[in-house]
DNA sequence: CCGGATCCAACAGGATACTG
DNA sequence: CAGTATCCTGTTGGATCCGG
């Protein structure tokens, strides 16, 4: 890297990190506004399992509110990510389960749990120490 | 049919997703609200290339207001995530970095910006298809 | 140049009630 | 069971002014 400091701010950091329409950053923007709010990677985790009914996403997230389990599902089916499967019994029932692509979505919510599991403990020691400065 | 519920539902579906205080999907919520927010990730990624300053901070994001540049930087340094350093001059100048902790996430979110970039293609026709039904 | 403090608008999201 | 509709709140985050 090092692509020279050219700009008068002459400083000897690596400089640019542009930021266009194309930029990766920008795409990395794009994604998280699809999948970065309060609920679409957990359902993305819970469905990496395999499919499950309307209803056990429900108990399976606790904490969650039909309302936002239902527009979080009709967002993600909508982004091609989940499936949405009804069977037109009495009661009626339906399925979610993950497109190919949302696997490969949900391995990398995988790759992240991962990386919550081994970093949380450092996370919270260092807050511990921020907060007693 | 009679509605059968011996079970808690679905014979062949794998099952249970239960979610207790220490479970993965837990600990990726804690994950989701620290770095889940509007611009952790983009400084994240921006880091990634090596130290900035507070205003190439500013310039590179392009739409982030000094507050909430300055909350996520803090934020992000309580967690220890990202170092802070002061050089007292005139004017005075703040280099902000990745700790090696940092570095680890940071990898992470390039892992996702590259799902990202090999994935928005099909989302954004995933979603043209769906909208117009 | 860095960033704290305050005010305020927008929106995400919970609670509840109702339908097919 | 699987939603939809309405209401209403807390929080997020932008704009702006000020201070070191």
């Amino acid at each position: 890297m090092t692509e020279d400091s050219t700009s008068n701010s002459a400083t000897h950091i690596a400089v640019p990190s542009q930021v266009g329409p194309d930029q990766p950053l920008c795409q990395l923007r794009e994604v998280l506004d699809r999948v970065g709010d309060k609920w679409s990677v957990l359902i993305m985790a819970i469905l990496g399992n395999g499919p499950h009914r309307y209803s056990d996403l429900r108990r399976a997230i606790d904490g969650i509110s039909q309302r936002m389990l239902t527009l979080t599902l009709r967002s993600l089916e909508r982004d091609g990510l989940v499936t949405r499967t009804v069977t037109p019994t009495t009661p009626p029932r339906v399925d979610y389960g993950l497109t190919p692509v949302g696997q490969t979505l949900s391995k990398e919510v995988g790759s992240l749990i991962n990386w919550s599991e081994q970093h949380r403990e450092y996370i919270s020691v260092a807050r511990a120490s921020y907060d007693s400065e």
